[in-house]
DNA sequence: TGCAAATACTTTGCATGCAAATTAAAATGC
DNA sequence: GCATTTTAATTTGCATGCAAAGTATTTGCA
């Protein structure tokens, strides 16, 4: 059967493209209820694991865009979530700290992953680990 | 432990951000050889499938937006890869047809998929059909 | 010491994804 | 038969993702 690749299918790229912006959407309403976007959200739970780490870290840790986490953090600052601050040491550096509001906020995110898990009819526990290990590994094979 | 469950490395939903464009990304090079976009492709590939549907039935068999695929749509008619014309049988709807540019353009776009494949090192075909299949329980759990 | 190369960010331009409002046309119901 | 509702698209405004160019510092090294 010829050109049976191209078909949407058996693409996976697809199933990743439906999934992502599938699960996105689904924490849209429960992120509204705190005023923060899906990526402003990820930045969020990378500080609240480690506070006071550099944009480079946090770019890192979430594997948002340099160029949109400038504009994501100025927005977050604007919302007074959390703070940029030179580094004395390396002028090039700025730290990125949150603010007590944005501290508080974790007891709100709190429940928000359970309240998603809640959807998944069809995906036990088992299966959603085995999934994340399938997508590490597809994360890993591309990285450069 | 509290708060577990806000650890990033724990969340389902940040590894299929982070490998839906990671793989977004590894599509972008062999794409513009082909001055094609990734949903841009999508496009083309469900109108591979079959030629001469109503948006309608392109937003359902792509999952891309509405909103977008009006501006997407005129971008590849600019491009002379399709044509959007009227359906006379039904003014509200409009179909979507490809050139006969848009049509050769499979040949060319025929070994994406393998070159793509050919990345993961650590993907064997057993595992990829897996993580399609649970993707798909996810995207329909997510379905309204 | 001094200058090229590497770092850490920021800025800009383009292409979506998404929600909400809008327009046009067809289907329904009383 | 006509008003109401539903369906199909388009438009608008906001928030990224990404590539590429630009700026400020710091490192490395001759």
């Amino acid at each position: 059967m010829p050109f049976e690749q191209l078909k949407l299918k058996n693409q996976l790229c697809h199933r990743l493209y439906m999934a992502s912006n599938s699960i996105a959407r689904a924490y849209r309403e429960p992120l509204n209820e705190l005023n923060l976007t899906y990526p402003q959200y990820v930045v969020m739970m990378a500080l609240w694991e480690q506070d006071e780490i550099t944009i480079a870290e946090l770019i890192d840790k979430t594997a948002i865009d340099g160029g949109a986490m400038t504009q994501i953090l100025k927005k977050m600052s604007d919302k007074s979530l959390l703070a940029v601050i030179k580094d004395e040491h390396d002028k090039r550096k700025r730290l990125v700290q949150l603010t007590k509001h944005g501290q508080s906020l974790k007891l709100k995110a709190a429940d928000i992953p359970k309240n998603i898990l809640c959807k998944f009819d069809s995906v036990d526990a088992t299966q959603a680990k085995q999934l994340m290990q399938l997508l590490d590994l597809v994360v890993n094979d591309l990285a450069d």
